[in-house]
DNA sequence: TTAATTTCGAACCGTTGCGTCTCGCATTAA
DNA sequence: TTAATGCGAGACGCAACGGTTCGAAATTAA
């Protein structure tokens, strides 16, 4: 073990971190696992690309993966919006539009199918995973079912938690199981579904 | 290319394929990846396993993920339940059941999880996935759905294809997102949310 | 300035599983 | 019988892993 001879706060001694080789390696991630795909994949050819050597990825990343979820949030920022649009339904529907607009990215909606699934195979990716991205998304839309909530503009009959599962179910459901474009008019049809109070009458 | 000398009617030549290593191969491969998880799974394991050479498993399946996927349809037989109960809502609040308690199965959802995921990284696989899991679940459920609309029984809020996504992505995404139970009471929720004809007033 | 510490790129090596191939034997239709 | 096919077993070359070691460079505390 390292003696703890340095004060509390950070200030450590040796070399600082290359912020240069990070950026150069998630840069050489995202590229490569469009052009080769997630299988074919190796750290030894993110390494070649970022003109690294191997120890500086697996000094940092435990693995491809890893260091893939780090490139999404780097590249693709996920812009959550959460804005008060005044009603349940407008905020539900804005919330879905541009979350479906978000995952409908070709190349953002390819690194989120190879990292869902390399979650249900890495049980250590998973947790970071599904903290990391799954979780916050369900916060994110939390904030607009609690605000409805507040407001008394939740309907009774979908469990919030169920709106959270439908919601997210539905986004992802279509980027694995049957690739389709995740457009407007299906938004539409989930907001008039979960907040019925909008198309209907009143 | 092997000449066709053999009447049109199968009746090949040589030795037959052995029943047995093929039931020994699926049923080893079940156990192993229960086991030693799906990533520590091997073709070279199942074959010791099973008590038969490697070639004999690559000559009749391309990889160990649709080795798997006929394991799972050997040993957990997809009970497709669309019997007719009368109304809408009650067959599909019977169908949710049944399909969730047979999602629910921790040795099931083991299997779903890790050929989902595959099948987001092995294209070649996706495709016989898709084909052979997928679309005949949706299938299924079409059934219900095409039998509520001759009845007339089928509200117009949710368009079929959407009933279908949130089905299944509610189903998919409790099992790969965040693995919670599938409890009956998300499938009256869910029964509730897309049949209203059924807990409402008439 | 000096010494300690840490990172860097690069190379090396043992292990593992892949996917192909070959062998000798068993089984079956012609 | 003969030809064709499947079988178990195992050898093979290949690719990638992942862990280690090296010297050089960078950074900071003393």
């Amino acid at each position: 073990m390292t003696e703890n001879r340095q004060p509390a706060t950070g200030a450590k001694r040796g070399r600082k971190r290359s912020e240069e080789s990070r950026q150069a390696i998630l840069g050489a991630a995202f590229e490569l696992v469009d052009e080769v795909g997630y299988a074919a994949l190796t750290i030894e050819g993110i390494a070649a690309r970022a003109g690294c050597g191997k120890q500086t990825i697996y000094r940092w990343w435990p693995s491809k993966a890893h260091v893939l979820m780090e490139a999404l949030a780097a590249e693709g920022e996920l812009g959550v919006t959460t804005a008060d649009h005044g009603s349940y339904a407008a905020d539900l529907r804005a919330f879905l539009r541009d979350t479906f607009r978000l995952g409908g990215e070709p190349r953002i909606a390819g690194l989120l199918r190879v990292l869902i699934a390399e979650a249900q195979i890495d049980p250590r990716f998973g947790e970071v995973f599904r903290a990391g991205l799954l979780e916050r998304r369900r916060d994110a839309l939390r904030v607009v079912l609690d605000r409805a909530g507040e407001r008394g503009d939740l309907p009774s009959r979908p469990a919030p938690d169920t709106v959270l599962d439908i919601v997210f179910g539905v986004l992802w459901y279509r980027l694995l199981a049957i690739p389709q474009p995740l457009d407007d008019a299906l938004a539409d049809d989930l907001t008039a579904t979960l907040a019925p109070s909008a198309g209907g009458p009143a």
